[in-house]
DNA sequence: CACACTGTTCGCTC
DNA sequence: CGAGCGAACAGTGT
């Protein structure tokens, strides 16, 4: 489930493997995963290289020689995966393209709700799409001068992308239960301290989930990812977490910890 | 076999 | 017009 920091991941992979290399094919299993004619893409891409990706939140984009942008977005189950020989496709690689050294960049896709899009130019495209700044680079003003519209459940408001862009079902969970606040606290019934207490536990996740490489396993014992499952043991008061619904999403929380 | 799970998008209401 | 809400989307895992 790739939220900022497995997609910071995927950059930085990317970053290493598939950079200033033509691209001499483009394969799709799939017509669904492009937003745009196959066509379009072959167009954009076939005789260009990668120069240069960005990331904002869970988008990344790929700049090229040519005057597209590829916009990558990996959905819930999606991943790259850079591999020599043609019988090492991956089950899922939906999307390959082929480079000049006739290495291979899989885009997997399980479930088929990632995509691709080509996009002109990536500040406008965010601003289109109401993108907030990527949330690891969000100031504290930002974050407040957001919330100082909203009215619903902090978690809802979390995982707006419009907000902060990056953040996820479980890392919403995380920063919550780090920020010991309740994932129904109301917004508008919000303190200063909780804004901030919010604000930095979100810096805090997705710092330490970059430094683990986004391998959970990795996080520090008191982070909610360990015992994030109905009935298990909340590190801090030795209460049971429960499972909710929160706009539509399941919702892990302790509630001797995260009192409304 | 039914349903849960993921993030984004769409259509609707207020 | 912006916020909020719920359904829809695909397909594997349980």
């Amino acid at each position: 489930m790739p939220e900022l920091p497995e997609v910071h991941g995927y950059k930085i992979y990317l970053d290493s493997t598939s950079l200033h290399k033509k691209i001499t094919a483009m394969e799709c299993r799939d017509k669904r995963l492009l937003k745009k004619p196959l066509g379009d893409f072959e167009k954009a891409l076939l005789g260009e290289s990668f120069t240069e990706t960005v990331r904002i939140g869970k988008y990344l984009f790929l700049k090229t020689t040519g005057s597209k942008t590829l916009l990558m977005h990996f959905g819930m189950t999606g991943r790259p995966n850079y591999y020599k020989d043609r019988e090492d496709r991956p089950k899922f690689g939906h999307i390959v393209l082929t480079f000049e050294n006739a290495f291979h960049l899989a885009f997997e896709n399980k479930r088929k709700f990632g995509w691709w899009q080509l996009v002109d130019d990536i500040e406008d495209y965010r601003k289109q799409h109401n993108l907030s700044k990527d949330a690891r680079e969000l100031s504290l003003d930002e974050f407040k001068e957001s919330l100082s519209t909203r009215k619903t459940d902090i978690k809802k408001v979390i995982l707006d992308q419009s907000v902060t862009a990056g953040v996820g079902n479980w890392m919403a969970d995380e920063i919550l239960y780090q920020a010991q606040v309740h994932p129904k606290q109301k917004v508008e019934r919000m303190t200063e301290t909780q804004m901030d207490k919010v604000y930095k536990a979100m810096q805090h996740v997705i710092e330490t989930a970059i430094d683990c490489d986004a391998h959970y396993d990795d996080f520090p014992k008191e982070f909610l990812m360990h015992f994030r499952k109905e009935g298990a043991t909340c590190y801090h008061t030795g209460g049971e977490i429960e499972k909710i619904k929160v706009g539509g999403r399941s919702t892990y929380f302790s509630p001797k910890w995260q009192k409304l």
